[in-house]
DNA sequence: TGTCAAAATAAAAACGTTTTTATTTTTCTT
DNA sequence: AAGAAAAATAAAAACGTTTTTATTTTGACA
């Protein structure tokens, strides 16, 4: 019967030019009660709330951020280096999102990855970000020891909270693991154990929290009053292959370690890949102390005893923090540093057992 | 000397009006010119971008947005159900995101990620995508076997494309892995291997690919001729924790299986982990065969058999079937099936070794 | 009750595009 | 060389806001 039924023409969104009509006002009012400016009369403020939650009008994105030049998006960058065969690759990533969105959450913000493969990338990316206005605030982290994309930042006074320090004295916003703070724990618990021979599987040196870690590693040793294992101590990408390469090659040094500190829970697996490969039972032959954000460590095999930091909570600090800043507050406010605790899983009896 | 140094003014960036006072002609002409307009002489098209090449023009993203409606954002939604203690959770996503990242590379396209607590977050998160028109297409996985999101979308002719299909007569464009394949040929594998008691490691049945998997399974079992092993399929969350505790839970019955299916790289680490926690051997006392997208099963104790699919694979595919939806083309045209590939890592000496 | 200040609202301009419509210029035809 | 058609360009309107400026209304005071 229907002869030709037509598809039912969805109502266009109200806009405040509709607010206006139906309340009489002027879409300016309708504009600033929205906003909650003082200079309308409570009661016709109400009287416009009320039209707007009737026609369940939102606000239009697009046309705030062409009248007011902010994007309402902010920006995440997101390292993924993954080559074929090393995908097992930034999995921390997704609690950093999390958390970064649970901060944003209810606010007028959105938020918008950008996934960078390296170091470059990420300069580019952070560049193109504040040249097109592409977002109002940045989120990055993998932080170089001298990160080009602080400098351009602070100097276009364009908000950004670094996930991690650079080595130079600048005012940022920032949030950090204590790097330094948590290789000398995780070294020095070895040294006590009875370990002289300590591997350190390191991210390379240009990144800060490398050389963070190996000043924690040194300061170990140095309170120790012994010589560090400088000789064991390796860099490389952060790819579980690294891992386990790492732990093949040391083991076959002349006078190879006995114990290793690990950077991240992607490396540990491939340490305990390269060690079971090897026939070495961790706890047994040798010791392996590691730091995760993931909370995984508990489901190796055998299960590693750890530093652990959330790492969702520090994306949720990094929300938290940006918003502030694209407010406009004092970076120098917006600093935290967490240090993770230490979670002992391995029945350790480090003490004298070994070496 | 220089009493009170201000701030450099940085000059405001350039618009078509700009390059009309510069060329001389009128900005719908460079409007049109930038845009490749068949109606403006070639001529001037070429004197117009010299133009825009000198002065660094780039089109104002929120201008282009408020005339055309659009809002140039891909929108993800990525579910993260991390509880506390359940961290290492959607750990793929980087991968996805990055393969969509990979795809709108070059384009005027940005992705924003919209994380999501589970289905109804998810159905919510979408409604509000499409009436705030914060993005002009989705991406979307974790599909339920009817998905509300799909019914939706369809209605509302907004582009998308889900990662999974669900079991619903509908025209859409999806990417998917063939779930009811790899479960049968896993399981297929085991039963040729001489198991019968085999455990299915499995999502909850509302996910659509869940119901693929058990499709696979009994499949299996019904051309070998044999009666599946129905009371040892377990279902839950993806998190290493269930997979760890379903093993310990199914290890103390009666007739306990002597092989596992699991479902992903989350799951298998939980098995591996409670296997290796009740003394059981892979490969010598049991028999495990997995799922896997982030190849990281290679560095497990032991490494696991798997079938392997990249995820960024997909990710990538997901990003440019849904440019093509946001061209306009047809959702019939735009749907994949990846079949995973067999990566056989176990000294597999599946064939009547074991029961 | 008339004047003036304060309060409330309205009008208009602007943000940077795209698109529709109008105008001018060029080219072709005869 | 005149006229018409086609090609090229220009003008103007619109997208939905916010903000600045202008106008009207109200209230206070004498």
């Amino acid at each position: 019967m229907a002869a030709h039924m037509h598809k039912t023409r969805r109502a266009p969104a109200p806009t405040i030019k509709t607010l206006a009509e139906i309340t009489g006002y002027s879409i300016a009012t309708i504009s600033k009660a929205l906003r909650e400016s003082p200079v309308v009369a409570p009661v016709t403020r109400d009287l416009i709330f009320k039209a707007a939650r009737d026609v369940g009008y939102q606000a239009n994105a697009r046309g705030m951020a062409l009248r007011t030049g902010k994007s309402f998006q902010a920006a995440v960058l997101m390292p993924v280096t993954a080559a074929r065969d090393y995908e097992w690759d930034g999995v921390e990533y997704t609690q950093i999102l999390s958390g970064v969105s649970q901060a944003l959450d209810g606010t007028d913000y959105r938020m918008s990855v950008h996934v960078i493969r390296d170091a470059a990338d990420g300069a580019e990316a952070a560049r193109r970000i504040v040249d097109q206005g592409l977002a109002d605030g940045l989120i990055f982290s993998g932080i170089l020891a001298d990160d080009p994309r602080i400098d351009l930042l602070v100097d276009h006074h364009f908000p950004f909270v670094s996930m991690g320090r650079c080595r130079k004295d600048l005012d940022y916003a920032h949030v950090d693991i204590d790097n330094e703070w948590a290789a000398h724990a995780a070294t020095a618990r070895l040294i006590a154990g009875g370990h002289r021979r300590i591997a350190l599987v390191n991210p390379e040196r240009r990144f800060s929290y490398a050389m963070d870690r190996l000043d924690g590693f040194a300061r170990a040793f140095r309170e120790a009053g012994i010589a560090a294992s400088a000789d064991l101590i390796v860099e490389g990408d952060l790819s579980t292959h690294f891992g386990r390469q790492s732990v093949i090659d040391l083991l076959q040094a002349a006078e190879p370690p006995t114990a290793f500190v690990c950077i991240n829970e992607s490396t540990t697996l491939g340490v305990l890949s390269g060690l079971g490969s090897l026939g070495r039972q961790v706890g047994v032959d040798v010791d392996v102390i590691a730091y995760d954000d993931i909370n995984v460590s508990a489901y190796f095999t055998p299960p590693i005893t750890t530093f652990y930091q959330p790492i969702e909570v520090l994306g949720r600090t990094l929300g938290q923090f940006l918003l502030k800043r694209m407010e406009g507050e004092d970076p120098k406010a917006l600093r935290q540093v967490f240090r993770p605790t230490l979670i002992e899983r391995q029945p350790d009896n480090l003490g004298g057992r070994l070496v």
